[in-house]
DNA sequence: AACAACCTCAACCGCATCAGA
DNA sequence: GTCTGATGCGGTTGAGGTTGT
């Protein structure tokens, strides 16, 4: 299927930049960099709906974009994916980056797996561009720290990135199946749950309080 | 109107990890 | 076990837009 491509939301034309109209100029032979066009997303996207989003390399070539594969693969995660969700972060889902960005720290492919249809990139961008101004400035407010939980504390950040990456592989896992999903018999908890925090179960508060207040402890064995 | 300062975000880079030979 | 290419991730850059003076 044909991701929507090309619409009015697109907030830039892509335009090449000075630097890369220089380097179409002086390096003919090198690869294409600098802001996507549209036809080159109509081959990308072409190229990928027939033989899917793998081996970016032979994408790029098949596609006659002269454009290292890798640059192909972050133009599909960032834009041209199906279901990505453009527009302004909402401030539930803001509420929620925070919070998971409490947890794990600069861990933007974590956080937006909890975000469906925003991508690691756009998430970064949101929080250096608005989340940590908004916490500097409480910070000064305050006149404490808000230390994140994990910070200092490699033991725990492991944990809780284990806990994400198990969540997230189980859900790809039962997508298929009819259950609501997010039991998980290996680590012992309700995963969904765990990371439902619009609802404020009483145990994500529990465990995440354990964390956010362990300035020093937080044993992890 | 003109300019500077600031903001946003797409894209690049370097490095780490993974998978297959 | 080692090598190599592919993939994924986080940090950074810079073009273009917006706001302030």
């Amino acid at each position: 299927m044909a991701p929507m491509l090309f619409d009015d939301s697109l907030k830039r034309e892509a335009k090449p930049s000075l630097k890369t109209s220089m380097n179409m100029i002086t390096t003919k032979k090198e690869v294409n960099k600098g802001a996507w066009t549209a036809e080159e997303d109509r081959k990308l996207a072409e190229v990928i709906a027939a033989h899917g989003p793998k081996r970016w390399k032979t994408i790029a070539i098949k596609a006659g974009l002269n454009r290292c594969g890798k640059s192909c693969r972050l133009r599909w995660m960032n834009y041209l994916r199906p279901n990505i969700k453009r527009g302004n972060i909402s401030d539930q889902e803001e509420d929620l980056i925070l919070r998971l960005h409490k947890l794990l720290g600069n861990r933007w492919s974590l956080i937006a797996g909890r975000l469906p249809g925003r991508t690691d990139n756009e998430i970064k961008n949101y929080w250096n561009s608005h989340l940590s101004k908004k916490i500097n400035q409480k910070e000064k407010q305050s006149g404490g720290s808000t230390r994140e939980a994990t910070v200092n504390n490699p033991k725990a950040e492991r944990i809780v990135a284990e806990k994400v990456n198990v969540q997230i592989v189980n859900e790809e896992n039962n997508n298929t199946s009819t259950s609501t999903g997010g039991e998980d018999s290996n680590i012992g908890f309700n995963v969904d749950e765990f990371f439902d925090f619009s609802n404020e179960d009483p145990l994500n508060l529990e465990w995440m309080s354990k964390f956010l207040s362990s300035d020093e402890g937080f044993s992890v064995e």
